[in-house]
DNA sequence: AATATCACG
DNA sequence: ACGTACGTGATATTT
């Protein structure tokens, strides 16, 4: 029967497994299973599926035990480098992965997995298969004939390409035959693969010999013919190992493998069981990817709400709820810093008992936030809750004094803030071990409203398992963060600063629309005259915003020199257009487009689409999303408003206060370096913030051993450098970069300034070290943050490690500060009955939308409040600044 | 959905 | 030999 339709994939196991592990940065777990290469391989495998739609699949693998070529080597040469163990634990993952999906796996004891590889190649091509072998071994390019493909990803920048090679693919590249090949490479050796090969021939004498002699026997009986002296005398004295290379470089294509390729066919690898597999591995694209695939999957935990439409019933769950210790909540709508609407409230009293009250009838908006008032400020009822601030917006009102009430989600992100999401599944799974599906994967993306209508058994399983599981799963987290010792920061950071960022968002800020739009015009106009200048230039219109053209313009069309690679093309990064610009003048232009195109397109046109009816933004503080403990800001990010550049402090101005109002900027002044002086306890920086006015001047007088009144504005600048690197986690290579000196310069640099301050290098070498040892590294105030990059075997995994353990106890520990400064703030605006409020926070700064008449106090009391959050060995300076916009203000 | 770039601390 | 400063988010382009 011919097989004409059907094609064989053979992928080399061990291979791509470790191509996957170098490529793939590292990933774990929670449980902190390594499993970076398994989804490096998975990620491949697919895209290769994708691809060729095999009919056939099977996976080799080596075994441990010695092979016949492996041991005719070790004659020669000791035994092979072992795996790193962050890499040899995830080879059985792996394996029962593919188990898992159906896909066959060979080993066999005694060959090689390219033994079977190319005796499967050999055996499918035989019968009329089409065949597909998938490795990143050079050697199995003696498999490739006109049926067979060699298909070689490599890992190039993040990216994967792909080359591929039939038999005359390999002819064009290595001027050899694939069966030609095995004696090239027995000529030249491949130390990585085991071959000693002949001592001093290289790949262009192999090739040669080959190119003419077809192979090694018969160079053998050739051998007068070479002229080379040289070389006729090393080839004479090592025939014997030229002859032996040459069976170590050759694959066994007859090796008794039993296998019947019915038995390699490829079905549905989406089972139920591979779902159930990456949930544990918690692969979110491929969870995604199974779920979608796969045939419906059962919970491991059951909760399903009771719908309530009636009345009196809600009235009994309200009352029951109100006299209870604990509940979980939920609440479903629509809402928004100006206004909310309810689909429904859903509370949970025990595993067995949860509803979900329908807004229905006489269940109305301003009756479901009553109730929810009563249960937030409750004193005897604890409320948990996964999202506690979105639950709030459903209270319009600020002034409220709330109590009792946990954000789960925000205690899960203190355990471990290197998750993206903490949703109702994701603490049923860390901390209930069960898996249950989401909310996106029961109702999607859609509104609470259709879904309620739409497939209500599903809704009502997502008001389920959204009160249910954090009333299930409270006391093991809390006892996670007491074991953590974060209880403290929880309750007297975190749980407060809810409120106060509530307050925030819903106050809002200014920003004048009109303003905006004549500047986005302006720019508008400026960009059409720097456009066509730039064609004018170029000699042809394209499109400047995109890379990809504008690289190929530059370095191809016009040949400038300077070009770097990055995956995708040549970089057109600023940081390379500045050093073209000196001899192309008109790379300015491209630069300043560039500049503006960003201004108006993120700040001009992007701010206007979130100014509100009531003229203000009211943006989104996010609490769980940083690795360090800083809040980030989101729709429209309010954090990186332009400042730097002059076009960009525009954007600044038309942040204004309402009438009658002025704002109060108040920020820290370098309080990550004061932070460090006090974590270290450098008596000498210690003093220097004592004594001298200007930080980095007074650095650069000690580093440099330079006269305080002698030091220049360079000197000054490069000490203000290093003391950011430090910060930053200090590297010479860095640092060198940022200043455009040698690494070697830079090291100098670095060596005096710990010189200067010992006990910074002691502090930075401690917390490293203590790092490596726990795991993890705390703030202050015992934020913790993990970091498996220290454990990696990788050197440049473990060096960001390292890097992180320096910097993010104290960019942590300034979050930390910053945040009970917002809370004291925000509380003393609120007791003393001040109309003043916060309206932003940029992590060391705070703006305040302040009365005319209250200026006074405010400035007296952000000074008060910002500098006794903490008591240092060096003081928390303070600059308060009063303005009419926010740019005269700071 | 990923990549490149650039705005901020 | 390798090749990165720490922490974020939005936009436009390309896949």
């Amino acid at each position: 029967m011919e097989n004409k339709s059907e094609k064989l994939m053979l992928i080399d196991g061990h291979s791509i497994l470790n191509r996957a592990f170098y490529g793939v940065p590292d990933l774990t777990n929670s449980e902190g299973l390594h499993t970076n290469a398994v989804y490096g391989f998975l990620n491949m495998m697919f895209k290769f599926l994708d691809e060729e739609h095999p009919t056939h699949l099977v996976v080799a693998f080596d075994l441990k035990e010695p092979t016949f070529r492996h041991k005719m080597f070790q004659a020669y040469k000791g035994t092979r480098k072992k795996m790193p163990e962050e890499l040899h634990e995830q080879v059985p993952r792996m394996k029962k992965m593919l188990a898992l999906m159906g896909i066959k796996t060979v080993e066999l004891a005694g060959y090689e997995a390219d033994d079977i590889l190319g005796t499967l190649a050999k055996r499918g091509e035989k019968e009329g298969m089409e065949v597909r072998v998938i490795t990143g071994d050079r050697d199995l390019l003696q498999l490739a004939s006109e049926h067979i493909m060699i298909r070689i990803p490599k890992t190039k920048k993040g990216g994967t390409e792909v080359e591929n090679y039939l038999a005359n693919d390999v002819m064009d590249k290595y001027q050899v035959t694939p069966v030609e090949f095995i004696d090239v490479k027995a000529l030249m050796g491949d130390t990585a693969d085991n071959i000693p090969g002949v001592p001093s021939v290289g790949e262009k004498t192999a090739t040669n010999l080959i190119v003419q002699y077809k192979s090694v026997e018969n160079i053998y009986e050739h051998i007068d013919e070479i002229t080379r002296k040289k070389l006729h005398e090393t080839l004479v004295e090592n025939k014997g190992l030229a002859i032996l290379s040459k069976k170590l470089a050759t694959i066994n294509i007859d090796s008794p493998i039993e296998l019947e390729f019915t038995d390699a066919v490829l079905g549905d690898v989406y089972t139920a069981d591979a779902l159930e597999f990456v949930k544990q591995l918690e692969f979110k694209s491929l969870i995604k990817k199974f779920s979608d695939k796969s045939a419906t999957t059962t919970d491991s935990l059951e909760i399903s709400a009771k719908q309530i439409e009636d009345f009196d019933e809600a009235e009994k769950v309200f009352s029951k709820s109100l006299k209870t210790k604990q509940i979980g909540l939920e609440v479903f709508g629509k809402a928004d810093n100006l206004s909310y609407e309810f689909s429904g409230i859903a509370i949970s009293l025990s595993k067995e008992e949860t509803y979900f009250i329908a807004k229905k009838w006489f269940i109305t908006d301003d009756y479901l936030r009553e109730k929810l008032v009563a249960m937030l400020s409750s004193e005897n009822l604890t409320v948990y809750v996964t999202n506690l601030k979105r639950i709030l917006k459903f209270v319009a009102v600020s002034q409220y004094d709330f109590k009792n009430n946990v954000d789960l989600a925000i205690a899960a992100y203190l355990i471990n803030p290197l998750k993206d999401t903490y949703l109702y599944d994701d603490l049923a799974r860390d901390y209930m071990g069960a898996m249950v599906s989401s909310r996106v994967e029961l109702t999607g993306k859609d509104e609470d409203f259709q879904a309620l209508s739409e497939n209500e058994e599903n809704f009502l399983k997502v008001a389920g398992f959204g009160a249910g599981i954090p009333l299930l799963s409270c006391e093991t987290i809390l006892n996670k963060l007491r074991e953590f010792d974060e209880l403290n920061l929880f309750y007297e950071i975190e749980i407060p600063l809810i409120y106060s960022l509530d307050r925030m968002e819903k106050v809002g800020v200014i920003a004048e629309k009109n303003a905006l739009k004549d500047y986005s015009a302006t720019l508008g106009e400026k960009i059409s005259v720097l456009e066509q200048e730039i064609y004018q230039e170029v000699g042809k219109e394209f499109n400047i915003n995109s890379p990809k053209q504008l690289g190929e313009i530059l370095f191809v069309d016009m040949q400038i020199k300077g070009g770097k690679k990055t995956k995708t093309g040549y970089s057109t990064s600023a940081e390379v257009l500045e050093g073209l610009a000196s001899e192309h003048p008109f790379v300015k232009k491209i630069l300043e487009y560039r500049q503006l195109a960003k201004l108006k397109s993120t700040y001009a046109d992007g701010l206007v689409n979130y100014i509100c009816e009531d003229g203000r933004i009211h943006g989104t503080f996010n609490q769980t999303i940083t690795a360090t403990g800083r809040i980030s800001s989101t729709e429209p990010n309010l954090q990186n408003i332009p400042i730097r550049m002059d076009m960009g402090k525009a954007f600044r101005k038309i942040f204004v206060p309402k009438e009658g109002f002025v704002f109060v900027d108040a920020d820290y002044s370098q309080i990550e370096l004061r932070i460090l002086a006090h974590i270290s306890g450098d008596e000498n920086l210690i003093e220097a913030y004592k004594t001298s006015k200007d930080i980095h001047r007074s650095t650069a007088s000690k580093v440099f051993h330079t006269p305080l009144e002698e030091v220049t504005d360079l000197q000054r600048s490069n000490a203000k450098a290093v003391n950011f690197g430090i910060v930053y986690g200090i590297s010479a290579f860095g640092l060198a970069k940022d200043l455009g000196i040698s690494r070697k310069e830079a090291g100098a640099y670095i060596d005096s300034y710990f010189e200067t301050y010992p006990k910074i290098k002691e502090f930075l070498d401690r917390i490293v070290n203590e790092g490596k040892e726990n795991g993890y590294v705390t703030t202050m105030f015992g934020r913790r943050r993990p970091i498996p990059e220290l454990s990696s075997s990788n050197f440049m995994q473990r060096s960001f490690g390292e890097r992180i353990a320096m910097n993010s106890p104290i960019q942590g520990t300034a979050a930390d500060i910053m945040k009970l400064a917002m809370i004291r703030v925000d509380r003393e605006l609120q007791d003393r009955g001040l109309e003043s409020r916060i309206v932003l926070q940029v992590h060391d700064e705070l703006l305040i939308e302040t009365k005319e008449s209250e200026v006074d106090v405010v400035k007296e009391i952000v000074e008060k409040e910002m500098r006794h959050v903490a008591e240092l060995k060096v003081d928390l300076e303070i600059g308060v600044g009063v303005g009419k916009n926010w740019l005269d203000a700071h």
